[in-house]
DNA sequence: TGAAACAGTTCGATAGGTGAACTATATCAC
DNA sequence: GTGATATAGTTCACCTATCGAACTGTTTCA
């Protein structure tokens, strides 16, 4: 790609990400119900999806020490959103899992988000839609491998 | 668009979405210099973007309260990375502006985030990335104009 | 001229982040 | 086997960002 064109589209797509994300995260800040923030949202979706995991293996995925997790685990087992079970295999491991309560507000919340998003994806044809979300996927790809590549030095 | 294929599509955003937010910041976090934060980082682009700008007009922008303002400008100006003008015009008014200092370091991580965004970039071609960059302004365009109704209700 | 609006600050609380020191368990080399 | 080393997770002290309520000072306007 040229130089110009280059620096152009560099430009247009920091500006767009950041916009993108600043008003959508802001939604979603407001969606949460109360007492829960987006960032425990985030942990119980992965948790969702993982069924169980380890604090260590948030810690990887989130890129941060093991001592933040341990705190939002916390806050996230005391309001009974998630629960901890102790692998009897390797004693050092403490499980986690969701909560039938944790698995609700997750459901319910995953229902918020996307009624917000499909609000926001009636503006695209299905075509452009489709183009788009399958370039945003290769960008995740790309960097997920960027990432791993790095984290192998 | 048809209701499953609409389901589909979002969960597909919503995941590359929050991988790509997700390993990006932890890049750009990576990039920052000592002593200084992403938050801080973003206040500092928007202020050389707009050369002037209250605290008020920050508050807004970021969805934020007027306090948290107050305390992240009061840290940028203590690294006399930005410096307070009174407006003799109105004396309840205190525009930000950057110093010379801030303005040089905006400078830097401009070119290391342009650096960092030009590898992922080189992995499209040119079509590619403008067809994917033109939808995503037109989304951040569409998440504007929700936003700014909903601010006038 | 007095009430209301507005710009910004202060304060106390909470969430999230760091890194270093720590406990407890597991693994591995010898 | 046993002792060094690695791993899982916690605790601690400290920092940043956020909130909302109460506050100061200034402007506007009825």
């Amino acid at each position: 790609m040229e130089k110009q064109l280059l620096k152009q589209m560099i430009d247009r797509f920091e500006t767009s990400t950041f916009t993108v994300n600043r008003i959508l995260h802001a939604c979603i800040r407001e969606l949460m119900p109360e007492n829960l923030t987006a960032d425990q949202h985030s942990i119980l979706r992965y948790i969702r999806e993982r069924g169980l995991c380890t604090s260590s293996e948030l810690a990887d995925f989130f890129f941060v020490g093991k001592s933040s997790i341990t705190a939002i685990v916390k806050r996230l087992a005391d309001k009974n959103l998630i629960q901890r079970i102790l692998d009897d295999k390797d004693r050092r491991v403490i499980y986690l899992s969701l909560t039938a309560e944790g698995a609700e507000l997750v459901e319910t919340m995953q229902e918020k988000i996307a009624e917000l998003l499909t609000k926001f994806i009636n503006h695209f044809d299905e075509q452009e839609a489709h183009t788009f979300i399958e370039t945003y996927e290769k960008l995740a790809r790309i960097l997920i491998e960027e990432e791993g590549g790095k984290g192998r030095e």
